[in-house]
RNA sequence: CGGGACGUAGCGCAGCCUGGUAGCGCACUUGCCUUGGGAGCAAGGGGUCGCCGGUUCAAGUCCGGCCGUCCCGACCA
């Protein structure tokens, strides 16, 4: 197929691929190209759109497959679940180590650096200056910003041999802030916006999928200072369009979404969501509106209609028996009622005490909004025991009538006219149970996930569900870390200030991962060109006799062509080097 | 950490229920052969059956403990 498209492309790809590799592979970043244009070209004749710029040709790096450490399989490890991982696996890109720790093989690090390499690229172009920071981390950086207690077991902690306590950074708003509040004195330092590509250590729960979610991994960290607060939705603004064009550039349709801050912290954030069927979050968008949203971030529109109806009708509140009753499903069946007039009780722990959170039996409750409402560092379902000793009765019977506890209730609770919930007693129930007459939370607010039903809730268009793999995160900080750490600069009027913060992180494993998610088929990877590890592959078809010994065409061109599906193939014959050389 | 499963050659697996000789495919080595889609023939190399202990004349197989890995739930790039 495509000789002659083939043939182009040799022609101009010699030029195409920079100094990577041989000698001059200590280099990283060289060849810097304007302007964007690779973006994903597929495969054949795409030769001209090639990344590394136009630099005197005659450069070319030719790999020999025979000597190359790319141990390509047909079979894949067991253990791997997801196609990213299995053709990372059998492309021979990466081997485990360890649960969540991972070897890097030739191919598989030119493509992280093919993809780092965009991201540099496009970081300064928006202003950004290339820092290193270490991996350790002294524990005082931490105990500063309060993270020390707060993080969680995903921070690794040890101790060296003089027993001083450190841990491997999982993100690095502490390290930087010092650096900033060490050097950066006056307004006219400002704005600043540093950034690292950095090997990341985070102890997770339970790592899986490949580089898709490893305990180590490679990201890249960048964290703005600005003077006020417009000077830091301006960083905000830069680094959400240099997202946008760095995975544009790498060909993935990806969707920007609003998202919970989550431990970082901080104002607001978005994530940038790769659409693909396997990713592990959940998103909405809107099918009218630009609105999207993470379902843990997604706002639910409050029902419509005043608070309790029918407070007349209904009667006061009636105990009944309900042997064995626990679920949703299994109470309203029994008793012949709707979910949606089940008032569900939750009980939760948190660092800022307990309480119990109502919500319509039809939803869920939305986890990461009790937290904020609660402004709480964390929550956990209270675990058997603590319910009992809270409620008086076993999970599956509690309820708000009469129960001392702080209540917070979804807005779904507040039209349910007369409904029934838990007794807080074994095996029973309340039915005719009045909002606002039989209890009163102490506040209403928008504590549930999202479903299907739901409306959008800027413009009130139909919302889409999907799901997506989170390559990138921006947030905005504001002075959370800069007041921690004492972060503060002198403004025009010789006023001192706190700097104003923001951070960026882009996974750069995960992000390749996600590429493939998104561009594989039945044979293997379908590689963008820009991250791809190789553009084009030659390969000698009956030679021998030239004295250039060839492995059986059909192997390479299986490997080249399934496995690791390099976008161009040359084939190199007798006849087609005849033919181009015009002798006979 | 809770729930489920699995550890036998580099990889994929069988053997275990019913204890007694370590087996298959791929990969690897050598020779021949082959050159436009993961060839063919022949001959080879490679395993303390995850680890420790127990039962037994005898343990890959039965029992106990430990370790590791993967999958499902709470975190995040």
């Amino acid at each position: 197929m495509r000789r002659q498209r083939a043939g182009r492309g040799q022609g101009s790809r010699r030029r195409s691929r920079g100094r990577q590799g041989g000698r001059a592979d200590l280099r990283p970043g060289r060849g810097r190209e304007e302007g964007e244009g690779e973006g994903h070209r597929g495969r054949g004749g795409a030769a001209r759109g090639a990344p590394g710029g136009q630099r005197n040709g005659e450069e070319r790096e030719l790999i020999r497959y025979s000597q190359y450490l790319m141990p390509t399989t047909k079979e894949t490890p067991s253990d791997a679940e997801v196609v990213s991982h299995r053709l990372m696996l059998r492309a021979g890109m990466i081997r485990k180590v360890a649960s969540g720790i991972y070897n890097y093989l030739p191919a598989g690090l030119r493509v992280l650096r093919k993809v780092e390499r965009i991201i540099r690229e496009e970081m300064d172009r928006a202003g950004a200056q290339e820092v290193l920071m270490p991996t350790v981390v002294p524990s005082e950086l931490w105990k500063e910003s309060g993270r020390w207690d707060a993080y969680g077991k995903e921070l690794l902690r040890f101790r060296d041999r003089a027993d001083r306590e450190f841990c491997l950074g999982p993100t690095h708003e502490e390290v930087i802030t010092d650096l900033v509040r060490r050097e950066v004195r006056s307004y006219r330092q400002l704005p600043l916006n540093l950034y690292q590509i950095q090997d990341k250590f985070r102890d997770e729960i339970r790592p899986r999928f490949g580089l898709m979610r490893g305990r180590e991994f490679f990201m890249k960290d960048a964290y703005s200072f600005d003077a006020d607060e417009e000077g830091a939705a301006e960083s905000y603004r830069k680094m959400y369009e240099a997202y946008c064009r760095i995975f544009r550039r790498m060909g993935l349709s990806f969707r920007a979404v609003e998202a919970d801050t989550g431990s970082i912290g901080g104002s607001s954030s978005h994530e940038f969501m790769v659409i693909a069927d396997s990713g592990e979050d959940a998103i909405v968008s809107c099918e009218a509106c630009s609105y999207a949203a993470n379902t843990e971030k997604a706002e639910c529109v409050p029902p419509a209609g005043a608070s309790p109806v029918g407070e007349k009708e209904a009667g006061l509140p009636r105990k009944v028996a309900t042997p064995g009753k626990r679920t949703i499903a299994e109470v309203s069946e029994f008793l012949g009622i709707d979910p949606s007039v089940l008032i569900k009780t939750l009980v939760f722990e948190s660092d800022k005490g307990d309480a119990a959170v109502l919500v319509s039996g039809r939803y869920e409750v939305n986890e990461a909004k009790v937290k904020n409402l609660l402004g709480a560092d964390w929550i956990r379902l209270a675990p058997e025991e603590r319910i009992l000793e809270l409620t008086g009765a076993p999970s599956g019977y509690a309820g708000p009538v009469g129960l001392k506890l702080r209540l917070l209730a979804d807005h779904s609770v507040r039209t349910i006219p007369a409904g029934a919930t838990g007794a807080n007693e074994k095996d029973a129930h309340l039915t005719d149970v009045v909002p606002g007459r039989d209890f009163s939370p102490e506040a209403y607010a928008d504590l549930r996930l999202v479903t299907e039903g739901d409306r959008c809730p800027r413009c009130g268009g139909g919302l889409r569900f999907s799901r997506g793999i989170e390559v990138g995160h921006v947030f905005r900080l504001g002075t959370k870390y800069s007041k921690a750490l004492s972060a503060s600069y002198l403004d025009a009027g010789g006023k001192e200030r706190p700097v104003v913060m923001g951070c960026y992180g882009i996974g750069v494993g995960r992000t390749a991962a996600a590429a493939i998610e998104q561009h594989n088929d039945a044979d293997g990877i379908v590689w963008p060109i820009s991250i791809a590890p190789f553009e084009v592959s030659v390969v000698p078809v009956n030679l021998k006799h030239e004295g250039i010994a060839g492995d059986f065409p059909g192997v390479p061109f299986a490997t080249f062509a399934r496995s690791l599906r390099i976008p161009l193939r040359r084939n190199l014959s007798l006849r087609s080097i005849r033919r181009e050389s015009g002798t006979a």
